[in-house]
Order: structure tokens, then sequence, then C-alpha cells
RNA sequence: GCGCCCUUCGUCUAUCGGUUAGGACGACAGCCUUUCACGUUGUAAAGACGGGUUCGACUCCCGUAGGGCGCGCCA
């Protein structure tokens, strides 16, 4: 899902020739920033994704500290006491009633007394933003038009008891100071983009172009939250899947584009437009992304891969490349063609696969042995269709199945068909 | 519970009131290969349901059902 949000931002960055700004919101004190960066530059980093400019939000402190501090000064954060299980037991209640969990501005009816009172106890607050109450509205490049009514929301808590700031207000004094002019993420951020808008404006700023992609879907139209580890991106490379078909699939997923595989992201920057987009959840299902995976192979280019493939020849390659699921099946057959398997030779194919051995002509080998030799193979056992083809593919190759042997018998050689035969 | 959004072949989608509802993936079939695959050609396959509005609705409106998201001192 990061991914994918990724993706959609670096190619609309790409198309417009604009600049794609990775921003790290670490503001979680709980979490370790250096481990968290190091996943996600390692994840797009596989994608071949280099973002023009990296920022953290944690090292921005003083800013978000000048905000908090205007915010303060224009009446628009305001300080609370409530303890935070209590806010949660708070919330469960108003659900179990049926009602919306929304802060109630208790907080905001305090007495300079009663806080100092509170102060005196050693309660420290934590700030929550005064929502203006009005309806927000913004442009969605992908959705259209949006409204949002922030009076049924509940005023955004901007700092902790513990002074850090949360990630709704470093966002938006970043976007502003950074001069973000698109912010392109998941569905599940509307809501905060109408929040983001007001903190935006009470900060004097300008509020960026929003695009809110829709959600991806398990292949069962569930949310896909819950199996979010087996598709991480690690996790794919992992199963040996190449980058540009996770991209390909990514970037062309819910698009009203056809999803096939491109080898490298210029057909997807050329093709790329956030109208393509739909607003309706999409299915994420893994045999297709397998499937597209293979379908990137068969049509990868010899050098696309050499580097990969330590030194495997472009005749060899074209052989085989269409039997790949993945990168990795690739050594099964170059075995096949250079080291040893092991024949396959049932009982009463014996006699006939010591004929056909018998009849192997002569080196120089090319594409036309193939013909030559099972034709007098044929000629002279009377066998023909699978029952002449399966047992020498079997014996040759040790499996059922594989690349044209027209081609793969020049690369095995006579020699190592003669061993494999008898 | 409340709010926002979504619903066309199995899947991703086109259609911006009048179409034989189009394409892609998959499936199936033919061809190629005297084999499995690869490749190639073709076929089948769809407007969630119920009401309106209209000469005419997949398209606009209302409702129902199903689904996604949000409602944190997470991001």
């Amino acid at each position: 899902g990061n991914a994918r949000t990724a993706i959609l931002n670096w190619l609309f960055a790409k198309k417009t020739g604009g600049q794609f700004v990775l921003r790290y919101d670490d503001t979680d004190t709980a979490r370790s920033t250096d481990a968290f960066a190091r996943a996600i530059a390692a994840d797009i980093g596989w994608l071949g994704i280099v973002p023009d400019r990296v920022e953290y939000q944690s090292r921005r402190f003083a800013r978000h500290g000048e905000a908090a501090a205007k915010l303060k000064a224009a009446g628009r954060l305001y300080p609370c006491y409530e303890a935070a299980d209590e806010l949660d037991r708070r919330r469960k209640r108003q659900l179990a009633r049926g009602l919306p969990p929304v802060y109630d501005r208790a907080a905001l009816k305090l007495s300079a007394e009663e806080r100092t009172a509170l102060e005196a106890q050693g309660r420290k607050p934590h700030w929550r933003f005064k929502l203006d109450h009005r309806k927000v509205e913004w442009n969605d490049l992908i959705r259209g038009p949006q409204h949002i009514d922030t009076a049924s929301l509940s005023d955004p808590v901007l700092v902790r008891e513990e002074e850090s700031y949360l990630y709704t207000l470093p966002s938006a004094v970043d976007d502003i100071d950074f001069a973000i002019s698109h912010v392109i993420r998941g569905e599940d951020h509307v809501v905060n983009t109408a929040v983001q808008i007001e903190i935006t404006e009470a900060l004097g700023g300008v509020p960026p172009v929003y695009a809110h992609h829709s959600l991806l879907t398990g292949a069962d139209g569930k949310g896909l939250s819950k199996r979010l580890g087996s598709l991480s991106i690690a996790a794919m490379r992992e199963a040996g899947l190449e980058a540009m078909a996770v991209a390909s699939h990514a970037a062309l997923l819910g698009t009203s584009e056809s999803i096939h595989p491109c080898a490298d992201y210029r057909e997807l920057i050329e093709g790329f437009d956030l109208a393509k987009l739909s607003r309706a959840p999409a299915r994420f299902d893994e045999a297709e992304l397998k499937h597209l995976n293979a379908r990137l192979l068969h049509m990868l280019p010899h050098e696309a891969v050499r580097d990969r493939l330590g030194g495997v020849s472009e005749v060899v390659w074209n052989a085989i490349r269409g039997n790949l699921e993945t990168l990795a099946d690739s050594k099964a057959w170059l075995d096949v063609i250079t080291n040893g398997i092991n024949p396959v030779v049932v009982p009463e194919d014996r006699d006939f696969i010591a004929a056909a051995a018998r009849l192997l002509p002569p080196e120089p080998w090319d594409a036309t042995t193939w013909k030559t030799w099972t034709e007098a193979v044929k000629a002279a056992t009377d066998r023909k269709g699978k029952a002449l083809f399966m047992p020498l593919r079997l014996a040759l190759t040790g499996l059922d199945h594989g690349p044209e042997l027209a081609s793969l018998l020049p690369l095995i050689g006579r020699h190592k068909a003669l061993d494999r035969l008898s």
C-alpha cells in the first residue's frame, strides 16, 4: 500500500516535471526512526525510485514549536488535561450509546483557576487544535470536489503531554515550509485533509493540491490490512518477483489502463494520469501479480538480465525465458543445459531411448538437428506424437515440460545428450 | 452508531441519456510445435436489487443490499 502511494507520487512528479519529496512522518516517539527509514529506503530503492529530496519530521522540531506557539497566540490551540485512558473510556461509552466518539471540548470550559489548580497538582496539558466547525472544501485531483464539515470531528491533539508533536501539525508546517504543491495519498487520509487544510490556513499558508487514491482490498474484496505482512515489498522481493512487475502492477491496478508488464518506467510515466485512477477500491490478487511477473520475464531482452544471470548467453536466455515464472527458475534450465540432471527413463521406454541414442547425428548441431534426429527416430521406431517426444524430453531434461527441445538440444550438445540417453 | 466514498464480464476498467455495452488479464477453443510450455488467432462472459424522472437510463434522483475508509496523546 505504501509502496503504491510512493510509486504514484513518483510517477506524478516525473510526469509533471516536479520533485518527489519523501518525508518520514516519524513523530511517533515509540518508533525507531533509523530502522523505519532504512526499511522504506530499501523498498523504494529496490523499486528503482529515487526521491529528489528526503526529509524527517523529527528533525524539524523547532519549526513545529514555532507553529504551535503561533496557534496558541491565535487562540487555536487549547490545553486539555484528560488522561489518555479516560479519553479512551469516554469514546467507548459514546460508541456504546450510539453516539459519534467525538471530543466534547470540555477542556475549553475550564476556567483559569481550574487550570492553575490542575497544574498545581502537577498535571501537564496536551493541546488540541480548535476546529472552525465549517465546511472545508477542496478539489481532489482523483475524487473531484470534496467537502467535509469539521463540526463532526474531534479537535485534533497536536501537542502531546510530553511536548512532542503529532503527525498532523508537522505535516501542515512542513507542507508550507517545503512549498509542497501536491499531496497524493490514500483515501484513509481524506478526513485528515480537512483538518490539515484548517491548520494550514490558521498558520497563514496555502494548502497544497490534494489527491486521494482508493485503497486496495484482498482478492476476496475484504480489507487488506490484516495480511499486509505477506504483501510487503520485502516479501515480494524475497519471492523473486521482478521490481518492474511489482511497479507495473501497483501503477496500473485500479486504473483504466490495461495491466501489462513494463520493462522500465518510461511507459508508465508516459501514460500516467491521476484521472485514470478509479475511486472504487481495487482488488489486489497475488496470482495476478505472479502472472504479470511471468509475462514480463517472457518479453525481457537479454541485456536486461545478463548481469543478474552471471553471463548467460543470449541464445540460452531466448530459449528459456518463455518458461520462467521468476528469474530464479532460470537456474533449473541452466542446469538442464550446462550441468547434470537426472534423466528419467521408464522401463518400457528403455529400448526406444537406446535406439534414439544410436541415431543421434554427429556434430556440429544447430536448430535443425532436433528435427533431423526425431524424424530418423520416428522412422526407426514407429513412434510418433507424444509417445515419441515425451520420453526424449524426460531423458534429456529429466522433466515433462520445458522450453522447445529444438532450441534446447544444440545447447545441451552431443556429449551430454548421449550421456543422458544412455 | 455517525460521517465520507464506492458498486459494469471471474478480475482491472471504457461509456460523460440513444452503443450489437468496448478493451485488457484470466478461462475456454483453434493454430503453431508430429510433446508440455512460449507464441498466435478466436469464443464465451457484465450494468447489485427496487422504485422513480425521461420518448428513451449503465448513465440523473431516491431507497435497499453489499463493500471500502474515517471517527487515537498512531501515522
